[in-house]
DNA sequence: TTGTAAGCGTTATCAA
DNA sequence: TTGATAACGCTTACAA
C-alpha cells in the first residue's frame, strides 16, 4: 500500500507538498497539483488514519458505552448516535457494562491516552455520585441517563420529575381513582427512579378522591420485575385500576401478567411506561409511555462531546431534553 | 501525560526496558523491574495505544457494520459482536448504511489502511454479488445474512430453506390448509427471501389437501409492510389460515392488521416470524418465530474475522450457525 | 539482561 | 510556493 512519500517520490515533489494537496490546503500550483495528483490515482494512495492521529492527537472515534446494547432503549440511543456522530466526521465505538461497577469505574478513571477514544458517551448504571467526584482524569465523558454525577461532569437528561407528574395527571384526568407505581427503588443513588417517584406522588397529592396502590419496589427494571409486581398488585385487595411503570420493559412483564388474568387493559386497568421502546408500540393494547425524544438525546450528546473534546476545561453544562406522552391504547383517551 | 522516555529517564533505564516491563517480556532483572515498575506508578503511565497501533500494524477494532442498529435484529447481533469481541481483546466500532448502496459499496473496497478497523463484520442490505466479485481490496471482510458474495467472502449463514421448510410443516402438521407466505422479493438478488420462499413452496408441495395462499410482495420488511400484506388476506375471499412472515417485523404489522379486523390468532389465522426479535414475546399473542442463534452467529463471525485478519490469503469459508423453532402463542401447540 | 537507534506514516516547523 | 527534517510514542533488530 502506497505511502506519502511513495506519491511524493512518483510525482517528483516533497511529502509535504504531497500532504498539502491531500489535505487541500493553499499554497499549491496548479501544475505542482495535476502532477500530484496523477501520482496519487496511480498508486490508489489512502492516507493511513492510525498515523495521522498519532500526529495530531484527534482519533475521530466516539466511544458509546450502555449497560446492554441489546435492549431497545439503548439500541435506538445508539442509533441516534452513530448518525449523530458519523454526520460529524466521527465513527462510533461502542462498549457494553453489564452493569459492572468495575468496568463503569474503570472508565471514569480512563485517561485519553489509554482509550483509543477522543471522550466518549456513557449511560452509567452501578456507578454513584462518589465514584465520579474523584475521578483524576480530564478524558471528556458526557453523561446521559441517571444524574449521579452532581455538577462534576456534563449531562444530557429529561425533566423525569415533570414526566412521571404528567403522565399521573393524564390517568387522573382520564378518571382512574386508585393508581400505583411500578419501578420505584430503594438505594439512595437511584436518582431517576426517585425522581420518577416524586412527579407520581405530587400528582397524587394534589388530586381530590385519587388514592395511591401499593407502590413496587424492583430490582432490574426488566420484563420479569414487571410480571412479578403486577401479581402483587392484580391479588391485591385493593387493586389498582390505573399504573405506572418506570420504563416499558417492566411494562411488557405487567401486561403479560394481565393477559395470564384476563383483566381488560385499559378497562379494568390503564398501564403507563417510560421510554417508548418498539416493544411498547407492537404490545396488545399498544402502550402509552414517556417518550424522550431519542434523536435529540443522542444530537445532544454528540454535540456536548465534541464541544467538552475541544475545550476540556470548560465549566460543565447539563443540557435538558424534552419528552412527551405518547398515548396509545393502553390509556382511555 | 507521561511517555516511555520520561518512565526510562525516571528509573534511569532506556526505554527498551520498560517498554519490555509493560508488555511482561521476559529477561528483565528483578531489581530493574522493581524500580521501573515504581517510575511507572509514580507518573501514572499508560501507553499510547496509537503509536501503539502505527508500530505494530494492529488496531484492536473491528468494524460491525449494519443498515439500521434501531432494528431489534441488529442490536442484538451488535451486542453478541461486542461481547464476543471484547472477550478476544478488540473493541467494536459500529456503523449504519441505512440500505445506501454507495456506502455500502464503499465499504467493499476499503483498504485496510483507510479504514480504522482491522477488519468488518458486514450485514449488507443492498448490495448484489457483482459489487462484491471484482473488489480489488484485500480488507478482512465477513458477512452476514444475505448470501450474496459467492465463494468471494467468509459468510456466515443459516439455512433458510431448511428454516423455511421447516416451520411451515410445523403449520401443516397443526392442522392448516391454507397457508400464505408475506415477504417474497422479486429481485434475482434477495437470496434469503427466494431461499425462504423455496422452503415454503417445498413443504407445501409434498403436502397432501394443503393450499398455498397469495403469497405477499414487499419492499422493505418492516411493520408498515406486514400491515399492508396482511390487508391484501384478510379480505381475500380465499382467506389463508395459517401466514409464515419471513421476518419478525412484518409479523408485528400482520398481527396489527389482524387485531383490527378481530381475527382471533391462532384460531382463526395462525401466524410465524423470523428472527426472533424481543418485540415477538411482547406482542399479543407471543409470535412463533424461526430464531436463529444470534450469540452463535456473533461469535462465529468474529471468530472468523480474526482469523481472517490473521490469514489474509486463507480460502474463503462458508459457516453455517443453527436455528430452531421457538413455538408461541401465535400457533396451535 | 539492557541500551542504541531505526522506523511506522503522518503533520508541522523552519528555511529557502 | 516548496523542500528538508524533526517530531508524535511506541516496538524491535542489533549490539553490547
Amino acid at each position: 500500500m502506497a505511502t506519502l512519500k511513495d506519491v511524493a517520490q512518483l510525482a517528483g515533489v516533497s511529502p509535504r507538498t504531497v500532504s498539502n494537496v491531500v489535505n487541500d490546503q493553499p499554497y499549491v500550483a496548479g501544475e505542482t497539483r495535476a502532477r500530484v495528483e496523477a501520482a496519487l490515482a496511480a498508486l490508489d494512495y489512502r492516507p493511513n488514519q492510525l498515523a495521522k492521529s498519532l500526529r495530531t492527537g484527534k482519533i475521530g472515534l466516539l466511544g458509546f458505552v450502555v449497560p446492554d446494547l441489546a435492549q431497545s432503549h439503548f439500541a435506538r440511543l445508539a442509533a441516534e448516535v452513530v448518525q449523530a456522530a458519523t454526520a460529524r466526521g466521527y465513527t462510533v465505538a461502542v462498549d457494553q457494562t453489564h452493569g459492572d461497577i468495575e468496568r463503569e469505574r474503570r472508565l471514569i478513571q480512563l485517561g485519553p491516552r489509554g482509550a483509543m477514544f477522543d471522550g466518549a458517551i456513557f449511560h452509567p448504571e452501578a456507578l454513584r455520585a462518589e465514584h465520579i467526584e474523584h475521578r483524576e482524569s480530564e478524558f471528556p465523558l458526557v453523561l446521559v441517563g441517571e444524574r449521579i454525577a452532581g455538577d462534576h461532569l456534563d449531562h444530557v437528561y429529561i425533566d423525569d420529575r415533570a414526566a412521571a407528574y404528567e403522565a399521573t395527571r393524564k390517568l387522573i384526568a382520564d378518571g382512574h381513582r386508585r393508581i400505583a407505581a411500578i419501578g420505584l427503588r430503594r438505594a439512595d443513588y437511584a436518582r431517576t427512579a426517585h425522581l420518577r417517584e416524586e412527579g407520581v406522588r405530587a400528582a397524587l397529592a394534589e388530586a381530590e378522591g385519587v388514592a395511591a396502590g401499593h407502590h413496587q419496589y424492583v430490582e432490574r427494571y426488566d420484563a420479569e420485575d414487571g410480571y412479578e409486581a403486577m401479581a402483587n398488585l392484580v391479588d391485591s385487595a385493593e387493586r389498582p385500576d390505573a399504573v405506572i411503570c418506570f420504563n416499558d420493559m417492566l411494562a411488557m412483564g405487567a401486561l403479560r401478567r394481565l393477559h395470564e388474568h384476563d383483566v381488560d387493559v385499559p378497562g379494568d386497568m390503564a398501564l403507563v411506561g417510560f421510554d417508548d421502546i418498539t416493544e411498547a408500540s407492537f404490545s396488545f393494547p399498544p402502550l402509552t409511555t414517556v417518550a424522550a425524544d431519542h434523536a435529540e438525546i443522542a444530537e445532544t450528546a454528540v454535540k456536548a462531546l465534541i464541544g467538552r473534546i475541544g475545550d476540556p476545561g470548560g465549566a460543565v453544562r447539563e443540557y435538558l431534553v424534552s419528552h412527551r406522552l405518547v398515548v396509545r391504547g393502553s390509556t382511555r383517551r
